[in-house]
RNA sequence: GGGCGGUUAGCUCAGCGGGAGAGCACCUCGUUCACACCGAGGGGGUCACUGGUUCAAUCCCAGUACCGCCCA
């Protein structure tokens, strides 16, 4: 006898040891198999289970095994990724709380073998979580992004890019992260909106010379005319000044046309040092911002930095990598009149440039913030403040370290995404990869047709070292080895050098980006290459189509002779918590999938994320629901207990065409379109919709009618009736279980088990076959009879709630004028409608006056309550049925009666129309004569 | 400011050219031999607003309002 509930805390890690001890997570072998592949979006190696994951890799795993069951070679591809600065931060953080030696105190080799220690000791913590989701990966292949295998194709990666010159080695501006001290992605770094404030300051303009400075509104009125000898900039980084090259304003800005091409002083510094800039003409400044004039700082900021290049302005660095003043190089006196010279035009190179320190002793060392404070003081000490406005304002911020990201001019190297993205984008619009759903293609193309360089370099320990090797003179060697560089270096210099290796690694999505075909083997030519890439499905996240997606595309196309990475990229929703907000640690939202897990099981939870996985952009996540679904589980778990009670156990040779009864063929029926709906919306992606048709076939039909119509055959039904109806009642549950199986593999798996009977199973649920079941398994008369009678036992237990009749009282049903077809209909389902409808008996005399009048399927039924019925209400119940029907019929009449109608629309919609009228009035005659009848009693 | 998406039952969401749906919540009844993590029945919606296209619009188009997200 099986227990009361299923009991995952028991039952799940049994069942996921079975399925991984008998093999079924490595693919078949077998070559005559479709391949299907998944390859992990490899989460990373510090990380735990979050709220994402758990939807995300559901929603993998019920492809997986979907695919698995079709019969299909299924392949997992599982893994982490060894994210750098989240890794290198956990481990220097560890080192600290230890009160050990710092990273920089432990030198680079040293610190790195506490890494991988780390690695070893915690890295598979998000593994074991998958495992507690159900996730049926194949763990033998898990790779992880710095293995060797994977490292290898990283280097050579990024030598073949160099070669082909679309790696290439620049300065240019990057977003810094003064913490952790190495540049950034424009993808992480994240702009917020704070409270900040606009200072406003006179630049003075050279020689102490004025103009007449003339403001008009709209209507060319003169609102402002006075006469200048400063030109007034607004800024939110004061600190930048000390670098601004130049001052600009647009061309068709009148205000200032009379001082454009003179000079303006930055009034900053020492007075005697202080330098000259030029005020130039560009179309980046908005003459309706501000003062409509903008200093323009190319080696501090990204807009300021397209300017200077396009004007050929110089960008000066003014601070350190801890982003404090540079204290380095020449004295300030110096450097500023060298300065002043190259503003004149005297050529620099960008080497020169760079080593030029501008920053005035005075503000040398000091941190960038306390040098914004130092110069508002010192130009408000002087008079040259105008105003200051607080301001809201967005700043960019590092999405790991959290402090202020600077742009920097720094050496970095630079991955041509350009060139790459172009048969990416190509890929998607010849449908070779399809984003599902397809909205998401927008912004697929959206990103990649405006994609930047992509800068590669991160000035961290933890990641795949750059195999760039440097001669004395600064020239580099881009090869597989030290050795391979060796070699170059000795070609080029014609003697042995010293070389010396970049000490930057790679951006860690570089890694990633090669996952699809790194993880399968290549460069080598492995048969798990050839066998699965491209792969089928990508599942992820929006949030990150443009850091992991795109590039995949790029490299997968580029290093694949031109194969894309996969055929589907199905875009999940974001998870948000019940009220609609984003989760996130510092809101204190969050969910721990493994505490739901802990308590309602990982069933429960997944079933609860397929369920609301719909084609939207969100996912509210809501505990009831789990709960609601951890009590599905049960009701199947109680079904397989009724089967147990009747001898309900699978029948070796029995077939669903073998089913005679009308209960049975239904059934059968509705096990055929369900495996049909299941199948069709999964291969759509449509899993709310697919988890959905399961729920209703388990719950509404299989428990709530088909085991209450058949418990009459096994109280009452012949030996043969009662063989068929058990064979197919085990047929039917074993259906169930293979549908739900992908949902809610653990409770499916253990009933598979507990429902076997003494024959057992072939094999485990897991590679069951999935049902094949087709249209001729739908009997259309079987269907009609079953559903007719539903009808009339819903009609009449309606009815019997509605009149307050005791649920202990049983009727008799009568059915006057009942032709041949229709009593034998009624005598065949003698049993159920006494059961279900609780009845005493069916009669085919007329009823007594005074009885309760019911139709169903436009027949006349009255059922006679025991004492004397509330007319009125009885009248009333009726000519609100009446009514309803009235309003559909006077609809359908207006509707037909309309000869534009009645030629423009399709025929089968016309034809469809005027048989709903035709029923619909068959039944407003039936309901007219109950009425009739019913109005003779009163 | 630009882009994308949303607005349908009390809540969370499906549907998306021809009869308004689900789950949860709510109300009534129920200790019938699978299940109270249950069963039976029921109430509840001018499908945001305004125009347009169409024989027909919750569904398509345009605009408005409000709400999200992303990018400046």
């Amino acid at each position: 006898m099986l227990e009361k509930n299923f009991d995952p805390s028991e039952a799940e890690a049994r069942i996921y040891a079975r399925w991984e001890d008998s093999g079924a997570f490595q693919p078949d072998p077998d070559p005559d198999k479709e391949p299907y592949c998944i390859v992990i979006p490899p989460p990373n190696v510090t990380g735990s289970l979050h709220i994402g994951h758990a939807l995300n890799n559901t929603l993998q795993d019920i492809l997986i095994r979907f695919e698995r069951m079709r019969g299909k070679a299924v392949l997992w591809q599982a893994g982490t990724d060894h994210a750098g600065i989240a890794t290198q931060m956990v481990v220097e953080r560890q080192l600290q709380e230890n009160q050990e030696p710092s990273r920089r105190d432990l030198g680079r080799e040293e610190f790195l073998k506490r890494v991988w220690a780390w690695k070893e000791k915690s890295g598979d913590t998000i593994l074991n979580q998958l495992r507690r989701l159900g996730a049926s990966c194949d763990w033998t292949r898990t790779r992880f992004t710095m293995d060797e295998g994977l490292s290898n194709a990283v280097l050579k990666v990024f030598v073949d890019l160099h070669k082909k010159g679309l790696i290439y080695r620049d300065k240019r501006l990057v977003n810094w992260d003064p913490k952790f001290q190495t540049a950034i992605s424009d993808l992480e770094v994240e702009n917020l909106e704070v409270d900040g404030h606009m200072w406003h300051f006179k630049y003075p303009l050279a020689g102490g010379a004025t103009y007449a400075y003339v403001e008009k509104d709209a209507d060319g009125n003169v609102v402002v005319e006075e006469t200048r000898d400063y030109i007034s900039i607004a800024t939110t980084r004061p600190e930048t000044m000390l670098g601004d090259g130049a001052v600009a304003v647009h061309p068709s800005d009148e205000r200032y046309a009379p001082i454009v091409g003179t000079l303006c002083e930055i009034p900053v510094g020492p007075k005697e040092h202080r330098r000259l800039i030029p005020i130039i003409t560009d179309e980046y400044p908005d003459k309706d911002f501000g003062s409509g004039a903008v200093k323009i700082t190319g080696g501090h900021d990204f807009n300021d930095y397209q300017v200077a290049a396009r004007n050929n302005i110089p960008k000066y660095r003014l601070m350190d990598e801890h982003a404090a003043m540079r204290s380095d190089g020449q004295p300030y006196a110096e450097a500023a009149a060298r300065a002043q010279e190259i503003a004149k035009g005297a050529d620099a190179t960008a080497a020169e440039i760079d080593a030029l320190n501008l920053v005035p002793e005075d503000y040398r060392g000091l941190d960038r913030f306390e040098a914004r404070k130092k110069v508002v003081a010192d130009i408000d000490a002087e008079g040259g403040m105008i105003e200051v406005e607080d301001k809201k304002i967005m700043q960019p911020f590092g999405d790991r370290s959290g402090v202020v990201i600077e742009p920097m001019l720094t050496d970095q190297w630079f991955v041509d995404a350009e060139t790459l993205a172009k048969p990416a984008i190509q890929a998607v619009e010849d449908g070779r990869t399809k984003f599902v759903p397809e909205a998401w293609t927008k912004t697929y193309y959206k990103w990649m047709t405006n994609i930047q360089p992509w800068c590669v370099s991160r000035q961290l320990w933890w990641g795949h070292r750059i195999p760039a090797w440097y001669g004395p003179d600064g020239r580099f060697f881009v090869e597989m080895s030290e050795v391979d560089a060796r070699a170059a270096a000795k070609a080029h210099y014609g003697d042995d050098v010293d070389l010396v290796q970049d000490e930057d690694v790679l951006d860690t999505w570089f890694s990633s980006a090669l996952w699809p075909f790194s993880t399968l083997g290549w460069p080598e030519k492995t048969p798990e290459l050839e066998r699965f890439y491209p792969t089928s499905t990508l599942v992820t996240a929006f949030d990150i189509i443009f850091f992991w997606v795109a590039r995949m595309m790029m490299q997968g196309l580029e290093f694949m002779d031109g194969e894309v990475p996969f055929k589907d990229v199905y875009i999940t929703p974001l998870v948000l918590d019940e009220k609609g907000q984003k989760m996130s640690k510092t809101k204190g939202n969050t969910v721990d999938p493994l505490e739901v897990i802990d308590v309602y099981g990982a069933d429960a939870m997944r079933f609860t994320m397929a369920s609301q996985t719909t084609q939207g952009r969100n996912l509210r996540f809501s505990i009831q629901r789990v709960e609601g679904n951890r009590n599905f589980g049960t009701k199947i778990w109680n079904a397989a207990r009724f089967a147990e009670m009747n001898g309900v156990t699978p029948t070796a040779g029995w077939t669903p065409e073998q089913a005679t009864l009308p209960v049975n063929r239904w059934i059968v029926g509705e096990v055929a379109k369900t495996a049909q709906a299941v199948t069709r919306e999964l291969e759509a992606f449509r899993f709310n919709d697919a988890a959905n048709a399961g729920y209703r076939y388990a719950w509404n039909t299989y428990c709530d009618w088909y085991l209450e119509l058949i418990k009459p055959v096994f109280a009452e039904g012949s030996a043969a009736e009662q063989a068929e109806t058990r064979a197919c009642a085990a047929w039917a549950f074993d259906q169930l279980l293979k549908i739900l199986h992908p949902f809610i593999p653990f409770i499916t798996e253990e009933l598979w088990d507990k429902t076997a009977g003494e024959a057992g199973r072939d094999s485990l649920l897991i590679v069951a076959p999935w049902p094949d079941v087709g249209d001729e398994l739908i009997d259309a008369a079987s269907a009609d009879d079953i559903d007719r009678l539903v009808r009339l036992i819903t009609e009449i237990r309606s009815v019997r709630a509605e009149m307050n009749v005791p649920p202990g009282e049983k009727l008799t049903l009568h059915v006057a004028g009942a032709d041949q077809a229709a009593k034998a209909w009624l005598a065949r389902h003698d049993e159920p409608l006494k059961r279900l409808a609780r009845l005493q008996a069916c009669s085919f005399d007329e009823a007594p006056k005074g009885a309760v009048q019911i139709v169903a399927d436009s027949v006349a039924y009255a059922l006679p309550l025991g004492g004397a019925i509330d007319v009125k209400a009885e009248l009333a119940r009726l000519d609100k049925d009446i009514a309803k029907v009235d309003g559909e019929i006077s609809r359908l009449v207006k509707k037909l009666s309309n000869a534009k109608f009645v030629a423009n629309a399709p025929d089968d919609v016309v034809a469809g129309e005027r048989e709903k009228q035709a029923e619909y009035e068959a039944q407003r005659a039936k309901l007219d004569e109950a009425r009739a009848r019913l109005a003779d009693v009163g």
